[in-house]
DNA sequence: AGGCTTATGACAAACCCATGACAATTCCTT
DNA sequence: AAGGAATTGTCATGGGTTTGTCATAAGCCT
């Protein structure tokens, strides 16, 4: 797993040097000149991480790190620079920057400030979690919790849970819900779903004056139901 | 949507000061004036950024650092510190910081660092050493420790529980299990799982009244769980 | 061979969950 | 509107499956 760094600076004595320093720590190293050299290769998404100067021939790198924000490019950004003054630190700050080096910089510490940007990830997690009537279900540990109690689902509860929630507001035959959550070819009693919608409706307290319910439909089977209600 | 801070120095007016600008930004900020008092608090797991001085009355921020990613708490760590040389800042990154700021700070700067920080998810960190129900995993050396009497693991047992942590809160059948641990085209029987998840459990106390413990799912397989806050 | 790791078997314990029973509800017929 | 039939809510239970754990055999590396 190999990590892309970006250098964008003008002055190529400086570029170079900070080049090689870094690829002896394993980084592979991409160099840009200007704006416009740097974007092309910001495209290609896959640089982990770009270490940006300010003052470019075509532009200035609080722009560039604005245009990488905004473009949603998925990159950590290191300013480097030789302006050290607090208006100049906070406007990269406010430009989208994650760091902020002021040159002369010292090369360890800008080392351990790039491996410490690079802990962390750039995309946003993703949750794994839904609220039902005040208790968060989590899909991923197969665990549902409210108030801190675990409440004690079976993984067949699980699949059903999830069913009747991929189709909410959708009334669900039991033959469907056998279907679904034991196996085409399975034989089991439709009375046995009626014990699992029970227990469901039990520990999720899914009442009618609740904003999840089940409604049974006489003859078919259940209907998860989810009224957004008027905020 | 609340982000709580938590400040640990001993200078009760600076602590005061910093803990008074930055409230003023809107965030709850927490205060301790050692590790002891600090230790509690960061464990509540409900710290999303901590600042740590470096001297304290009872240990030093570097320690505390390593403490909180030992344990796997899930909180930025920005240092700001009067001690600024390179080794300094160099030592404050290598014990899990995410950014390290000398004193005396310039106040709009440091609160751009704290966002800056905050803006980003959690810094995923590998270290050499976990703690785990009290006792020390040292993965390097494939050694794990309670109280300085050494556990016995072998390497595959050491295998399983990596293999849990990377997935922690996360259900694992047997078959993923066995293909992560065993590879792919290995037929073994489904139970050595279940002996070496014995064992595990025995040895690290992995019981439902700990902070870890090892959930089974009747059916699937196991999970390794370990409390953690909503997002 | 010998020590250590790992796989398997065996047995008890725990746990689902499918089913039946019965009460409560709904629907339909009259 | 009332009675009856069908359907659903829910509890209790037994059987069968899965898991915890110990004991033992099979590999494996020196």
């Amino acid at each position: 797993m190999s990590t892309r760094l970006l250098i964008v600076e003008d002055d190529e004595n400086l570029r170079e040097t900070l080049a090689d320093f870094l690829e002896l720590e394993d980084f592979i190293v991409e160099q840009a000149a200007t704006v416009a050299e740097a974007k092309p290769i910001l495209e290609s998404a896959t640089i982990d991480l770009a270490v940006l100067d300010i003052m470019l021939p075509d532009g200035d790198g609080y722009e560039l790190s604005q245009w990488i924000r905004n473009q949603s490019i998925e990159t950590r950004i290191l300013m480097l620079t030789a302006r050290g003054l607090e208006k100049d630190v906070v406007e990269g700050f406010e430009s989208g920057a994650d760091d902020y080096v002021s040159k002369p910089y010292r090369s360890k510490e800008l080392l351990m400030r790039i491996k410490a940007l690079l802990r962390r990830p750039v995309a946003v997690v993703e949750t794994n979690t839904i609220e039902i009537n005040g208790r968060t279900v989590d899909w991923r540990s197969m665990t549902a919790k409210y108030n801190d109690d675990e409440l004690h689902l079976t993984s067949r509860a699980f699949s059903i849970l999830k069913l009747l929630l991929e189709h909410k507001n959708e009334v669900l035959s039991r033959e469907a819900i056998l279907d679904a959550c034991w196996g085409k070819d399975v034989y089991v009693d439709n009375r046995t779903i009626d014990n699992f919608i029970s227990n469901l409706k039990k520990q999720f307290d899914l009442t009618h004056d609740n904003s999840y319910y089940i409604k049974s439909v006489r003859g078919v089977g259940y209907c998860l139901m989810n009224e957004r209600k008027n905020t």
